[in-house]
DNA sequence: TGAGCACGTATTGTATACAATGTAAAGATA
DNA sequence: TATCTTTACATTGTATACAATACGTGCTCA
């Protein structure tokens, strides 16, 4: 007789899964996310659940609102902008430092990370392509060592992706560029300036396609929206 | 008859209360903390204390391990390392920024925060200085109105606390300089060029006088140490 | 009809009881 | 004596019960 192991959800894995919904665009900004509900469907105790949105919060994942619970964050413009201010000053120099670190190994493992991204875009599974994309960048951060750096970083990917979600400008259009092969050529050769400078471009490539613009005027109030 | 209000007090309280006392070296790396003696000395159940605990190890501050609890962090030297590489890439730049919007309030802002730097070192009060020159940087983040790099550089800033209390070359003698009232001026004129330089020496100054170098050789096995 | 209020329900916040795990001290065996 | 168990205790982990708050619905009253 089998003992079914009746593993246990630990907080971690629900943090995981939910990070990747909310990387792929399946838990859209705005989601409300009910405790219970989420407890249900993990079976644990909303303890456990409390433990994971908390942290997914303090990565900005997600908003919590004391007492009304917590929802897939909604950056502002104001916010998008500071993230990819940061991510400008902190992604460049780290891809530097990866160049002259990377090892053979290293570029099998990103070069499986861009087939699979390929896969993902040509099936149009454009959420799966986008949290691959963000990996990609995770990577460079883990090959050029700098735990604390791919800390950080992995939360101005997350929020990108929320950005992404709101500020995206063409929904239907990826402008797919091979901007990612020509990096891991750059880091093969061990090329740091140019990584760093590819890095550069990239960034600024990624935050062109945003819809930053401040649209809709003034908020009008809501007689002033209704009136005709 | 006066009603005391009997507060209860917030996991963000204790969060900021033990955020604090280690700032100021009052919990050095590596003391334990107990949930029900925090509770205790909060009058808080241990759930509201665990969230605390939880929170301050997102930042680094402590560190949890599973079924052990949490202990002030004892950052390695490599982490020490990584630390300042990731301010020494995220402040020049704001402190340049913060230049360019710096108001004649910000000015008194910073003057008094000298002031007081310098009144707890002229006291003694090496642990308080040391709080306030870290929120000195933070201060400067937030006039740079970066949210989301003031977010890391707290981060930053309490490991370097840490960073500090393990591998500060000497002690007793803390070489107060005035780099902090240098940066104050080239504020005041809105010059970011040199805001951005003073800042990078700044740092490069701090970092040098920590003690990183690899010492006592190899990890010895048990049984050759205890061997003569 | 529409604004405001009262109440019931849904949801989150907190404390506590119990389970699981780790730790240290005493005892057993060679 | 040294090592290995055993056992009791200290501490953290998880579930659950209850409290506090927010939300929606129907009612009242102008």
């Amino acid at each position: 007789m089998q003992i079914t192991k009746l593993k246990t959800v630990t907080a971690e894995e629900i943090v995981a899964q939910l990070s990747d919904a909310v990387h792929e665009h399946r838990l859209k900004p705005g989601v409300k996310l009910r405790e219970d509900e989420v407890s249900e469907v993990f079976g644990v105790s909303r303890t456990i659940v409390r433990q994971a949105l908390r942290n997914m919060a303090f990565g900005g994942l997600l908003t919590i609102e004391k007492n009304r619970g917590a929802s897939v964050s909604k950056p502002t413009m104001k916010e998008a902008h500071e993230v990819f201010q940061a991510r400008a000053l902190l992604e460049p120099s780290t891809a530097r430092a990866a160049a002259e670190r990377t090892t053979p190994a290293d570029i099998v493992k990103l070069q499986r990370h861009i087939k699979e991204e390929h896969e993902a875009l040509d099936q149009g599974q454009l959420g799966l392509a986008l949290k691959l994309s963000g990996d990609f960048h995770l990577e460079i951060a883990r090959i050029a060592d700098q735990q604390t750096i791919e800390h950080f970083l992995k939360q101005l990917i997350s929020r990108s992706s929320l950005v992404i979600a709101l500020y995206w400008k063409r929904r239907n259009a990826i402008c797919e560029n091979n901007t990612h092969h020509t990096l891991v050529e750059a880091l093969r050769n061990n090329d740091g300036s140019t990584a760093e400078d590819l890095m550069t471009g990239h960034l600024l490539d990624i935050y062109s396609q945003l819809d930053l613009r401040e649209h809709e005027g003034k908020p009008v109030s809501l007689k002033d929206a209704l009136r005709r």
